[in-house]
DNA sequence: ATGTCC
């Protein structure tokens, strides 16, 4: 789709009109700046135009300020299908499940960490393992993972890592309910099996950072973040467990978007009705693949204040400030406007986080004056956001904001422009310690291969999807 | 994102 369709409705929305496609049902909706809408690829504004064409969709078919090209969606993009007329996808929540962020906050100040970035991750780099095919020193049985699938982050903490506070500051609680491991293959448990505890590989990382600026006092204050302290930020997901869940539903939708008769502008949408065997066996495994996310980034967690502990003092402490996931289909309850009642929908965020404002049951108590935390990595190399969650979120993006800045180039091209060795040293020049698996993935994960992390954030703050706490800077960073 | 092609 040309730039040339896209109609502008305000500063920062600009829409795809449903008369595009003789598909679509509702129109596409971009949060975008002038200069980002130049950024955007044409396919992923036919992506976008192409989620519009689904059963049930309402309102319209969502993409947040970092919109991107995906597997059918498009990352950065929300969708939200009818609870009983509309379907569930695998491609809306994507291949790496519950992918997802969490901040911790520390009690020690920049200068404690100033000059012992290398050591530190070091450190940290041995205690949790990482890179494509990892192995944790975990081994869980068939039956062990089973019960860690249903209970997520609190299997973990049930296990000895973490504490019980750790658990009200996740999104659901670190638990999906709906979790059913008799639907999970032999196959998918043979990969999860040895991979809790794990990183991963790509943009996944584990980095220490501290709080540069805060944006908003009384938020900041609620979640105890001050300047000049460190954090430390996790980013993974459900590793080779979720993204065999994802393979083999792929499969059966494909199969299911046939035997009901949908018809896809795009075979990468493949969907089922809701309430069917297929839609209900996706979202039961996909609750286990998003538990699984959790109870990793809890095992991480534990792991990392044990680090934190070696190398400094086990007065140490490391709260958890929130963690939320970033690629989820969620059942909510939303009310879009005052003249209709409130509805039940599939939420589907791929690349976008929930960002609840004040006063929404579901986010923790501490915080609900605040609104929802909501955290936006940017790239190794810059900053990094958390963001509160509006009303305005609420009216108009189901509750969703961004998940950070956004490839602006693929993989591919980022590894045919960029040097490991070179980009590490250039980083380490900024006062950035940076500790890989392998050069490849510095190459890949480059700054420059992504957008504005500041850029992005605005315009979610700007647009009103979400509100600006504190910003992050990164001090040292282990990736896969 | 991913035992980067069963």
């Amino acid at each position: 789709m040309k730039k040339d369709n896209l109609e502008r409705k305000d500063e920062y929305i600009w829409e795809i009109p449903k008369e595009y496609k003789g598909c679509m049902s509702v129109p596409g909706r971009l949060y975008l700046s002038e200069k980002l809408v130049d950024v955007v690829e044409e396919d992923t504004y036919e992506q976008i135009a192409n989620v519009a064409c689904l059963p049930g969709i309402k309102n319209y078919s969502l993409a947040m300020p970092e919109a991107h090209l995906g597997y059918g969606f498009p990352i950065g993009g929300v969708a939200a299908l009818d609870r009983d007329e509309g379907v569930i996808s695998p491609g809306g929540v994507g291949f790496d499940i519950n992918c997802g962020v969490r901040l911790l906050k520390t009690n020690l100040k920049k200068e404690d960490v100033k000059g012992k970035e290398k050591e530190l991750i070091e450190n940290l780099f041995n205690k949790v393992p990482s890179g494509v095919g990892s192995e944790s020193k975990l081994n869980l049985s068939n039956s062990e993972l089973d019960i860690l699938v249903e209970n997520g982050a609190q299997w973990a903490v049930e296990n000895g890592y973490g504490k019980e506070s750790d658990i009200k500051f996740c999104e659901e609680n670190g638990k999906m309910q709906q979790a059913d491991s008799s639907l999970i293959s032999k196959k998918a448990k043979g990969r999860g099996k040895s991979q809790v505890g794990t990183l991963g590989s790509g943009n996944h990382f584990l980095e220490v950072q501290y709080i540069d600026e805060i944006f908003d006092e009384e938020a900041a204050k609620t979640f105890g973040l001050n300047e000049d302290y460190v954090t430390v930020m996790i980013h993974t997901g459900s590793r080779g467990f979720g993204h065999q869940v994802c393979t083999e539903h792929v499969n059966e939708m494909e199969k299911a978007a046939k035997k009901y008769g949908i018809d896809l502008p795009d075979k990468q949408l493949a969907c089922a009705p809701s309430g069917t065997k297929e839609a209900e066996d996706y979202f039961k495994a996909m609750c286990c693949a998003a538990n699984y996310a959790w109870a990793n980034r809890q095992v991480i967690t534990s792991w990392t204040r044990e680090a934190f502990h070696d190398f400094f003092d086990s007065e140490i402490k490391l709260d958890l400030v929130y963690d939320v996931a970033h690629n989820v289909a969620k059942e909510e309850t939303h009310k879009i406007n005052k003249k209709e009642s409130k509805k039940d929908y599939f939420v589907h965020r791929k690349g976008a986080t929930r960002a609840f404002g004040p006063g929404h049951s579901s986010i923790p108590k501490k915080y609900q004056k605040t609104g929802q935390p909501a955290l936006i990595p940017g790239n190794m190399g810059d900053s990094s956001f958390i963001v509160k969650g509006t009303e305005y979120a609420m009216e108009n993006t189901f509750g969703s904001t961004c998940h950070g800045a956004g490839r602006k180039m693929s993989r591919k091209k980022a590894k045919g422009k960029y040097w490991g060795g070179t980009v590490q040293k250039e980083l380490s020049e900024k006062g950035i310690y940076v500790k890989a698996t392998h050069g490849s993935v510095i190459a890949e994960e480059a700054p420059g291969a992504y957008k504005n992390p500041t850029e992005v954030v605005d315009v979610a703050h700007n647009a009103g999807i979400s509100e600006k706490v504190g910003r992050l800077q990164p001090m040292a960073v282990a990736k896969g």
